[in-house]
DNA sequence: TGGAAACCTTGATGCAGATCAATTTGAAGG
DNA sequence: CCTTCAAATTGATCTGCATCAAGGTTTCCA
């Protein structure tokens, strides 16, 4: 299970997103040979279990390519997404023994994982990883916090453009330049994955995304490629105070 | 504004809970007379706010005794809160400069505040205290999932069972003593604070609430004060799995 | 090339919770 | 003790989304 340690890249490294954006933005380069050598890599097929619910979880990782959601679900089956992990994002509760939550794969999936024990021995070590980890942890705690907002509070149409709305802006600024004019991506989701985001059913979701292309707020290519021509208008229709902070 | 400063507690100190809660949980003794130096008490009035989403925020601290909550409001006055903030609960975010939300005192409030610099400073030479930051954050985060879960997928009716259970089992935490039994305690919010935390109107809150006095859920002596006679019934109605985790 | 399975759309109907509107309760102050 | 005012309750009605149901599309594999 846990294999393909001491993967090695150069200190220029631009394949792992957890350099930049977790562990390494000021790392020595004697550090970053330290992670490399707990490094490894896993891939995940799309519908499968990163890790389930309260499962041992003895890695720390990000995502490389691909999506994958956290879940909670109730003993009768209604479930409630209560995180999206696109590219860059990190995973691990370092410190805690289990997943809170179960993460699925909802594309294919790679992830750049560390072993959580030698992790967190490095933590230890090198003060500005606690202090990254600390700054990650409060952009999530911000992002679950506006998502309340959107669950307690919005109407399914305005539900709908805020998801939207935070896609489109992943999406741009992981493929920047074009800095203006028209955003165009493909939904990383099923309606279904929607309506558990959004706390809706799968129905309520189509209807609300036909009505936006009814209107001329969205244009729907097939049934996942999207087009915003003006994403002023798309977060009017969120609900949203002008141009607001990122989300997730 | 920020008076009171140098305020001098011995080192057995139980009046502070950031003491035990957030900051020195394995503190040296020098370490502790350095947060004396930099330590202060604020008081609010029942209703007044402690900080403006936006502000500069020039502190971090816990809450002495009292209650606040994190709320947030749309332009249209659509309002949602995104946390409660119990005796013990700490608020700030070292290494953010302004507020994300509005802290309210809902009662007349007491806190027990740290100068942001040099409590970031200490941070920096600590790096125990910057661990416990991030388990606290990870606390927070797992709560505010939770909490979506909550808006997302529960019926009126499990969501006012589920903040009394929250509220009942923060209040015998802080009154251990009689394991078993009633819970009692009363109600620190008015019915459209509820309402606000759990995506509802007033009108539906009270509603219930007095649903679950019918069925004997829960017993009502006055507007404020709860008997909860059997905890488990409590948990079963807010739909949560047997004895779950702590919330908030 | 055809058939199955997953995904999506659209329609008809029902209901939980919102909204609008009176009262009632209870605490604070004169 | 009476007045006042915020907080809470309760009722009547409305509506947005859920639910139930019936196709339609796309993908993929035989």
């Amino acid at each position: 299970m846990l294999n393909e340690k001491n993967f090695v890249v150069s200190h220029e490294c631009s394949d792992c997103p957890i350099r930049h954006r977790a562990v390494c933005a000021r790392c020595e380069s004697d550090e970053l040979t330290r992670l490399e050598e707990i490094k490894y890599y896993r891939k995940f097929e799309a519908g499968s279990h990163v890790i389930w619910s309260g499962d041992r979880m003895d890695f720390v990782g990000s995502v490389v390519s691909g999506i994958a959601t956290l879940t909670q679900t109730m003993e009768d089956g209604r479930t409630q997404m209560v995180g999206l992990l696109l590219p860059s994002d990190f995973v691990g509760r370092p410190g805690r023994e289990g997943a809170a939550y179960d993460v699925v794969a909802t594309t294919d999936l790679t992830m750049c994982c560390f072993r959580k024990k030698p992790f967190e021995e490095m933590m230890q070590r090198t003060p500005h990883i606690a202090h990254r980890l600390l700054e990650m942890t409060l952009d999530e705690l911000d992002a679950a916090r506006e998502w309340m907002l959107v669950l307690g509070r919005k109407t399914a149409r305005e539900k709908i453009a805020s998801l939207l709305s935070i896609i489109a802006r992943r999406d741009a600024s992981i493929h920047p330049g074009k800095v203006d004019g028209p955003l165009v991506f493909d939904l990383p989701l099923t309606r279904e994955a929607m309506a558990d985001y959004l706390g809706l059913t799968l129905e309520t979701v189509s209807r609300q995304i036909s009505a936006l292309k009814r209107d001329g707020v969205i244009e729907l290519e097939g049934k996942r490629h999207v087009t915003v021509p003006n994403m002023g208008r798309l977060m009017e229709e969120a609900g949203d105070d002008s141009d607001g902070g990122m989300l997730v």
